[in-house]
DNA sequence: GCAGGATACCTCGAACTAAAAGGTATTACA
DNA sequence: TGTAATACCTTTTAGTTCGAGGTATCCTGC
């Protein structure tokens, strides 16, 4: 049956688009350039991975959206729901838990 | 052409495995174990990512191994060479910068 | 007036990783 | 004798991320 769970350490590019979200209304482009430079340029995500997680979790009930015309452009603000809010913080204690795993394991025992 | 980066966020189950070689020899089965012990339970990799790792590492020259007969099983113990220790400081760089980058996202503006 | 770059949206295909399950063989123990 | 643990390994499947491509508008410089 072969029933996969998700990679252990997936989800930090969601992470990240949460947590801006949670700060404040953005926009896809925005969030692209926003996630460079929250990171101190550490992580850099294209717009082939932002539109597709932000689409995901729009259908998921975890963003709502709202079309923003700007010098005839239109922008797509995304907004956090309460299911996001909720997943924002699962999503966070997972990376502590993982983050605090790889950590033990790197410094046990000093280092030689 | 296509040409694509690894995912800006793996390797963690290599840097795991080296880690714990730079501390002593080990063999498979016994790396399985250790990684969940090492990591507090919050890290568990079976043995389809365990050994596919290993023998893609000795393939690279970061490991080297030896046979050894324990009571009539026998067991394969890797160990680090120059090349893997360098290999272990790379992957240790990447992910500090990669977990800071996420530290910084995450504390921003405190929260609300 | 038009070329080029930035803004803004989006999708598809390929690449890569990791998960799960299955396969073999030996030892230990009940 | 049969089941669980040790110890190795591979193959299949699933999931994520990457890169490149595609459309359209706006602004700047020439």
């Amino acid at each position: 049956m072969a029933q996969s769970n998700p990679p252990f350490m997936s989800g930090v590019p969601e992470l990240l688009l949460l947590r801006l979200l949670d700060q404040s209304e953005m926009y896809g482009y925005e969030l692209v350039r926003s996630i460079k430079t929250a990171t101190g340029e550490a992580i850099s995500l294209g717009e082939g991975v932002i539109y597709p997680v932000l689409h995901s979790l729009e259908r998921n009930g975890a963003l709502k959206s709202r079309r923003k015309a700007v010098g005839g452009r239109t922008r797509v603000y995304y907004s956090l729901t309460a299911k996001g809010r909720q997943r924002l913080d699962k999503l966070r204690n997972e990376w502590h838990r993982v983050q605090g795993g790889v950590a033990s394991a790197l410094a046990a025992g000093g280092h030689a």
